[in-house]
Order: C-alpha cells, then sequence, then structure tokens
DNA sequence: GACAAGATTAGCT
DNA sequence: GCTAATCTTGTCT
C-alpha cells in the first residue's frame, strides 16, 4: 500500500479540519521487536480556550503543556485512574488544540495488539474506544509529546484516498461543550465506538 | 442483543 | 468530589 508521511504542515491547519484529514490514514508504531499499523476511523476535536471540553480551556499546566506546542506531537493524558487516551496536538504553538482518536481499525500486529490488551479475541471490541486503542498500542506516559513526524509513533496518508462518508456527531463522555458537533467518524466503519449516546448524526460529509 | 448501572482507578476539568 | 473509559453483571425485549 502506498503511503505518504502526514507533513507537519497539516498538522498546522485547523483543528476540525485535521480531525476529518486523519480518518482514513494509518497510525503505526514500531518497537524492536515488531510493528504495528491501524487505521484511523473515528476522531474527536477539542479546540483550545474556545471549548469548555478541552483540557487546555483553562490555563497551561504541567499535564496539559504539549497541548500548547506546535502541531504535529502528541499529548497522552490519564483519565480514571486507570486509562490513557491518544491526542494529536494541532495548530500553532500556544493554541491549546488536539484531535483524540477514538476508535481504529487494526491492519498489521493484530496478534501483538491482542497480547498488549490482555485479549484472546480478534473482533472490533480491540481497537473500538481511545483507551483499547492505548492499550492495544501499548500507549503510555512514555509516548507523550513524541513527534509524530520522526519519533516512534508516526501517521501515515494513503497516496490515494479511500472512498468513505463522514458522519458527524456530538461528542462522547464530556459535560460542557456537549452540543457541538466535533466527533467525526467513517460512516458504518464496524470499529467506531459503540456507544449508546450519541447516535444522532447531525450530517454526512462526502 | 440492547441497554443500564456499579466498581474500578489517581490526578486535577 | 469529579472525570474526554472500560469491564462485568443484571434486566428488558
Amino acid at each position: 500500500m502506498d503511503t505518504i508521511l502526514l507533513e507537519k504542515k497539516l498538522y498546522m491547519k485547523d483543528t476540525i479540519t485535521v480531525a476529518q484529514k486523519l480518518l482514513g490514514c494509518l497510525i503505526t508504531k514500531e518497537t524492536p521487536n515488531y510493528t504495528l499499523s491501524a487505521r484511523i476511523v473515528e476522531t474527536e476535536a477539542y479546540l483550545g480556550n474556545n471549548d469548555p471540553a478541552c483540557h487546555a480551556y483553562r490555563k497551561l499546566t504541567d499535564r496539559n503543556r504539549p497541548m500548547f506546542e506546535y502541531g504535529g506531537i502528541s499529548y497522552v493524558y490519564f483519565v480514571y485512574g486507570n486509562y490513557f487516551c491518544f491526542n494529536v496536538v494541532t495548530e500553532n504553538k500556544g493554541t491549546g488544540s488536539a484531535v483524540l482518536i477514538r476508535a481504529v481499525e487494526p491492519i498489521e500486529g493484530i496478534h501483538e495488539m491482542r497480547k498488549n490488551r490482555n485479549y484472546p479475541i480478534g473482533d472490533v471490541n480491540l481497537t473500538n474506544g481511545p483507551a483499547k486503542f492505548c492499550m492495544a498500542f501499548d500507549i503510555g506516559r512514555k509516548d507523550n509529546s513524541l513527534d509524530l513526524t520522526e519519533d516512534r509513533i508516526k501517521i501515515f496518508r494513503k497516496k490515494r484516498r479511500d472512498s468513505f462518508t463522514i458522519a458527524v456527531t456530538t461528542r462522547i463522555g464530556i459535560k460542557e461543550g456537549a452540543e457541538l458537533p466535533y466527533r467525526f467518524f467513517i460512516k458504518d466503519n464496524a470499529y467506531v465506538t459503540k456507544h449508546r449516546l450519541n447516535k444522532e448524526i447531525i450530517k454526512e460529509i462526502k
């Protein structure tokens, strides 16, 4: 499959554009022992100081510091005492915006993903959630603030873009900003989060 | 099968 | 005390 590494300048675009552009792209992780690869099928945009659900809404802290860097690095945070979520920082330095990777479709290294997640079955539950994806890719604090154009985690786009419809809904699991249509996913993809809420599709983008 | 509710976890919304 | 989540268990159609 012909792929091209995503350039830094793409990450500098506005966050909603990046959230949509990342759909269908491949995210890879290289370790000494294996390579993991998966197709991004679901994202959410978090928009700096305009968005009350965003970690960077109030002020810069030690935790959200990576969000205020230049676009194109990772922001990994710890939630609910147990889990990690992986974000791609977007826009210019000081903006505090990012795209949360909510779900992926495994392509390469499925056996290792299953082992990382301690999950015996290779069905959609392997990676259909933000923390499931992090477990499958063995993403933790050590993967915070990586440069996604040169470090062990990278994102590639395909030379020939897949044909799919983007569905837009409100975001999942937040209180403030819940009405904002910032969740994007590939329509009818089996690996998109199965969630009882946020089912209503606001619009579709071809 | 779909949906709801409770337990779990630790850093800070 | 609350949370950008998941797993397990229970209830319902």
